[in-house]
DNA sequence: TAGATTGTTAATCGATTAACAATC
DNA sequence: TAGATTGTTAATCGATTAACAATC
């Protein structure tokens, strides 16, 4: 597969066909034409085969995508069937809920232990997950090989703890502590989740959206006015 | 402030910005150059230059720009002075871990209420917030306008639960449900938080820099072999 | 075969970068 | 004043959309 560089666009609208392939899966839908895909996830059909022809030819003339086949080609290209390995570093609040409702399995990837150092939750046991000291993280880490780290700890360790797992090997850091990690080595993968970023671009759009909606009211009733002294005459 | 459409890239930096002039702030620094903002955040100093030119005028030539004017700006731009209020519908494992560790207020938004219909889970109180029984949504929404909802109940209730919130009056949506939402609605704002999608990308760029490093691995292989039958003759 | 729909090339649109006059 | 750095216009680059020949 001759790979020209992706764009990041691309990459990050996979998980959202496969997800939607997955939904025409259960619903008993064979195949599907870009155009109807295209009418369910509002893109254009253009947009949708030129994304999956970054990838290979994955359709057929007169027929378009056999849905359960392009799920496959996606979940590959997304490197779901790679058994990736991943540790969960930090069970505070959001650690937690992570191991408890969050299927490592289904995306791919499998959890080989979770670690915090707080003498009130090493010992404990999470969705079948014992938690561990974060003394045994390297040794884990150099043992299996382990490819990626959820890190949940608190901002203040959060780089330290960063670094701390690159010098172990790990390759990808799923990030959920809000804080920039500024690593100094070039080709570690990191994937932030900052939930404040999220919440604070609705609250732009929201604050947009009622602002649209006030000078929409502020116009109907102006022309209110109007129809009304157009009555009186 | 005559608002050109401002593109959703635009929006997604801004709450980065802000990050990280919070951060200067704290470090005391007082003023900075589109030049050494862009350096820190990898931008250009010209899209900084054009970002902020989107909203106004907010720096002075020779000087750059004050850090504690623009964070104010941006905030503002934002919609962190709005009080917007908003409840949490779910109280699960990442209602419980937002209500316990999410700091609401510092993004603006005021917290009334958090909702479930679980017994085991309504009557208690996370955080100093009683969790209320989900019948009471309607009334408080009306009551109070609130503005917007974090929407964390099971997969199965998200559509339903969603639209019951928008006929409440509410105006956006923070969903955390990993179900595409499709309302009716033209003008509710919808802001996703999909775990997946983020852990899915991250696997991407994952599987792509292990190819590549065993790509280099390969070719440095080679290249020594090369060197070694070179030294033998 | 006729109709449908792909994969791909070309055209358009939008976002980023470069350049520079304005000015603090 | 001289140096620095903005805000903005123009140039470039990249992503999306449109069009269409290929073909199932």
């Amino acid at each position: 597969m001759k790979h020209v560089k992706i764009s990041n666009n691309v990459i990050r609208r996979l998980p959202r066909y496969l997800r939607r392939l997955d939904e025409l899966a259960v619903a008993g839908v064979e195949r599907i034409s870009s155009k109807e895909l295209g009418e369910k996830m509002r893109l254009t059909s253009s947009q949708i085969r030129q994304d999956f022809s970054c990838f290979g030819e994955f359709g057929q003339q007169g027929y378009g995508y056999n849905v359960l086949g392009l799920r496959a080609e996606i979940a590959s290209i997304l490197g779901m069937d790679r058994n990736f390995t991943m540790v969960v570093v930090g069970v505070g609040n959001i650690g937690r809920a992570l191991l408890e409702s969050f299927c490592f399995e289904q995306y791919g990837f499998k959890l080989m232990g979770a670690f915090d150092i707080r003498p009130d939750v090493v010992g404990k046991t999470i969705n079948g997950v014992e938690i561990l000291h974060a003394d045994g993280l390297e040794e884990l880490i150099k043992a299996e090989q382990v490819d990626a780290a959820v890190l949940c700890v608190q901002k203040a360790s959060a780089k330290r703890t960063a670094n701390s797992l690159l010098s172990y090997g790990i390759k990808s850091i799923w990030n959920f502590t809000n804080v920039e990690l500024e690593l100094d080595e070039e080709d570690i993968v990191v994937e932030d989740i900052h939930f404040s970023d999220s919440l604070l671009s609705m609250s732009y759009y929201l604050a947009e959206s009622i602002d649209q909606e006030s000078i929409r009211a502020e116009k109907a009733k102006r022309l209110n006015k109007k129809v009304a002294v157009k009555k009186q005459q």
